[in-house]
DNA sequence: TGAAATGTTGGGGCG
DNA sequence: ACGCCCCAACATTTC
């Protein structure tokens, strides 16, 4: 065919596409196309600090096609109605564009369907949905037996790894929207948007005999080290993918200097199944973006103010409201932060994982409602494979572990920056004369616990139970 | 990818 | 030398 529209969704990038390498093999011009859906752009699931790194890396993609011949049409209104009319100025024969699960988007693609021929091809997973499966031809919903399964596939089934365009025609005179600026609302940019920053930080990750990959499952967990991939934000919008990643995990793996070194870099392998496995369950079980996945209810408690609190960093806990500042600020916080906060609203507040979802995703660059909504699940004990009832994190005690010297804490809570290391997890314990000292008097510079952990443990256990 | 409660063991202080 | 108690350290059970 002569012109091919390149849809782009959440594959942002040129090298690893195999929408874009599909479009090219069967068209002589290729139109790469990125659609503002205002109910997307509207959405209370959505925010400005994830917006404002998908308009940067829109950019970055438009610079790198700038560089083989091309460039980026960005185009305004709802993907059916754009689309058709992308394809009527361009004589474009069909669309080609990556799968995309979440339920808004295949009701979206599905209307995109019903107007134009679109082909598929790629997938935001290392391994589709569909392709994981009982034998009996059902989903897993455990975590374990799906992974056994996952690793049996044969890796040399993922198709080739090493495309990257050299050239791609496009059609002039095009028109194309200007993208919308975030530079107020959003703080300090975390993340440096684009596939080449994404490239670069999953080569430091794991390329070398020193590299973090080998250390990942001994310090993944320490919020005050960095422990993590930190990659999860160009995962998100495709600025790298996952078969990539997954491509580099298992050649570190093979890599690996010695078993233990061997055994960490299999632990990162293992989290990017963890996120393939709630790729599946959100594709095999659309509901539980809205609904609880076990059926049994937990008699969830209207609690705006413990609620506010928990949002603004303002519990009493310095390991929880440390995170919420860093996701306020950054857009991110560390997995370990992530599950520290999530069990300490649902199961120390008792107030619905929904509210937690919806607060995620309006402020995570990374915020994924299938990686989202599969963690909050897990949290809460209301999802597949969840953590169960009576596993009640204590924020001390995480805090002890995961930030021993608290310099996580000291960082994001600039008020509790003189607290001495003997206090800084149980400020509320400092006596009056230590408290001045600091310059922290609990009540004013920083608030006591809005629950005290035991008694909040108790309560859960009984709601839960 | 918990934490608390409860149970067991063994060293050391002491009468 | 011996029995008793205390309690830290570790193990097991329970939520």
């Amino acid at each position: 065919m002569k012109a091919a529209i390149w849809w782009i969704r959440r594959d942002l990038r040129l090298t690893d596409n195999q929408a874009l390498k599909a479009a090219l093999e069967q068209a002589d011009q290729v139109i790469p196309v990125f659609v503002l859906d205002p109910r997307l752009l509207g959405s209370p699931y959505v925010g400005a600090k994830r917006l404002a790194f998908l308009f940067a890396g829109l950019r970055q993609l438009d610079a790198s096609l700038g560089e083989v011949g091309s460039r980026l049409v960005v185009r305004r209104g709802k993907a059916e109605l754009e689309l058709d009319r992308l394809a009527q100025e361009s004589g474009a024969g069909a669309i080609f564009a990556e799968a995309d699960y979440s339920p808004f988007a295949r009701r979206r693609d599905a209307a995109v369907e019903a107007r134009q021929e679109v082909r598929w091809s790629g997938s935001p997973a290392i391994f589709p949905p569909g392709s994981v499966m009982k034998s009996n031809g059902e989903p897993y919903v455990t975590f374990s037996p799906f992974m056994r399964a996952w690793k049996r596939l044969p890796a040399a089934s993922l198709p080739s790894q090493r495309f990257s365009p050299a050239e791609i025609h496009t059609p002039e005179n095009l028109e194309s929207e200007n993208l919308p600026e975030f530079s107020q609302e959003t703080g300090e940019q975390a993340f440096k948007a684009g596939e080449g920053a994404a490239l670069e930080r999953l080569e430091e990750f794991t390329q070398g005999e020193q590299a973090p990959i080998y250390r990942y499952a001994s310090r993944r967990n320490r919020v005050d080290l960095s422990g993590t991939s930190e990659l999860s934000p160009y995962l998100r919008f495709g600025m790298l993918s996952a078969r990539t990643a997954a491509s580099m995990a298992w050649k570190a793996i093979q890599a690996a200097p010695n078993k233990i070194a061997r055994d960490e870099a299999q632990t990162w392998l293992d989290e990017l199944i963890w996120r393939d496995f709630f790729i599946h369950i959100l594709y095999h079980f659309p509901q539980v973006r809205r609904h609880s996945f076990r059926k049994q209810g937990v008699a969830w408690q209207k609690n705006p103010q413990a609620l506010t609190a928990w949002q603004q960093g303002q519990t009493g806990y310095p390991l929880v409201d440390a995170a919420m500042r860093h996701l306020s600020h950054s857009g991110w916080m560390p997995s370990r932060a992530r599950m520290v906060v999530a069990s300490f609203l649902c199961k120390h507040l008792l107030i619905d994982w929904r509210a937690g979802e919806r607060w995620f995703m309006q402020h995570l660059i990374d915020g994924d409602p299938a990686a989202n909504n599969g963690g909050w699940q897990w949290s809460a004990g209301t999802g597949t494979d969840a953590a169960p009832y009576f596993r009640i994190f204590n924020p001390t005690s995480q805090a002890e572990k995961h930030d021993p010297q608290g310099g996580y804490i000291r960082h994001w809570l600039p008020e509790l920056a003189r607290v001495p290391n003997d206090y800084i997890h149980k400020p509320w314990e400092m006596p009056e004369k230590i408290q001045s000292q600091a310059k922290c008097l609990i009540g004013e510079d920083y608030p006591f616990p809005i629950v005290d952990h035991a008694e909040a443990r108790e309560r859960a256990l009984e709601v839960y139970g």
